[in-house]
DNA sequence: AAAAAATTGTTGTTATAACCATTATTGATA
DNA sequence: TATCAATAATGGTTATAACAACAATTTTTT
């Protein structure tokens, strides 16, 4: 749907307004989809961003600023957030030997079976990006890169 | 900067998935933005965007069904950021004679004046998008508009 | 007209985000 | 080695989001 129905704003000042909007706007539909995804095994979109950042770095630890940085989000409040998850058992805290002021975080095999659950299979991209090309998405990786220059 | 360097993680399962991501990180790191320019004025973005709703439609008012519809972030509830913007004096509220629900929501000739302090000017879009062009962002909202179907 | 259904908006509650001060530890330096 | 700045993470507080129940009014049905 064009952003302009999606919203029923039909003056926009310029292609670039009209992108700032359209980008948020699609964002904030995304997010919806994801709620709605993750809802049923309990976790938010963000406790599941930081739950694939530890399989990303798996078996190895990680450690909080690690989080941060990598977060798609950077203002939450990544302590809480990981301890949200070590209730659940999806992660386990240890003080760092070598640095106690760090804590190294590092995703359980229960954490780890609820992604595997969770990962999108290819064939179900095609459904949910039915709209788009995988060049299209290609074009537009490309364009958003160069926005935040 | 590409989001593979801005989080950190260099292996997506496809252009799809990346794209997700980008879209994403790219729409929290302009609601970073975004906040920074409201912040001395005291309004948050999601304000904002009811008050563009309202000098859209003005002098004509609006409904906060229309708002809600309006909105780019639709789970946001209307009810409390309309009082928040009053108590500021930005907009009133006024009971729609013809259908008691209703409430009808106009912006003030002081939320006029906010607007027009905070509108983008034509030469500082190109700043803030210096790494892309019109036929870009064009290109950027073709394909956004797509992803929603 | 009375009852049922739909619409419109409000409000309570719980969870999460945002902001900022604070603690603990480390490393540098004088 | 005592001090100070930098780093890493935590926790209190306030604001906002998310969800859901609620109340008031209007519209539709019987």
């Amino acid at each position: 749907m064009s952003i302009e129905v999606a919203i029923k704003q039909y003056k926009f000042n310029n292609d670039f307004e009209k992108a700032v909007i359209n980008i948020l706007y699609t964002a904030s539909w995304l997010e919806g989809q994801n709620i709605q995804r993750f809802k049923p095994y309990g976790i938010s979109p963000q406790q599941f961003n930081v739950l694939r950042i530890l399989r990303g770095a798996s078996p190895n630890p990680v450690r909080l600023t690690d989080i941060t940085e990598r977060m798609i989000d950077k203002n939450s409040n990544a302590t809480r957030l990981v301890e949200k998850l070590r209730q659940k058992g999806f992660l386990k805290r240890d003080v760092c030997k070598n640095n106690r002021r760090q804590v190294d975080i590092t995703i359980t095999p229960n954490g780890l079976s609820l992604l595997n659950e969770l990962d999108i299979l290819p064939s179900e991209w095609s459904k949910i990006f039915k709209g788009i090309k995988k060049e299209e998405a290609k074009q537009l990786n490309v364009i958003l890169d160069k926005i935040r220059e």
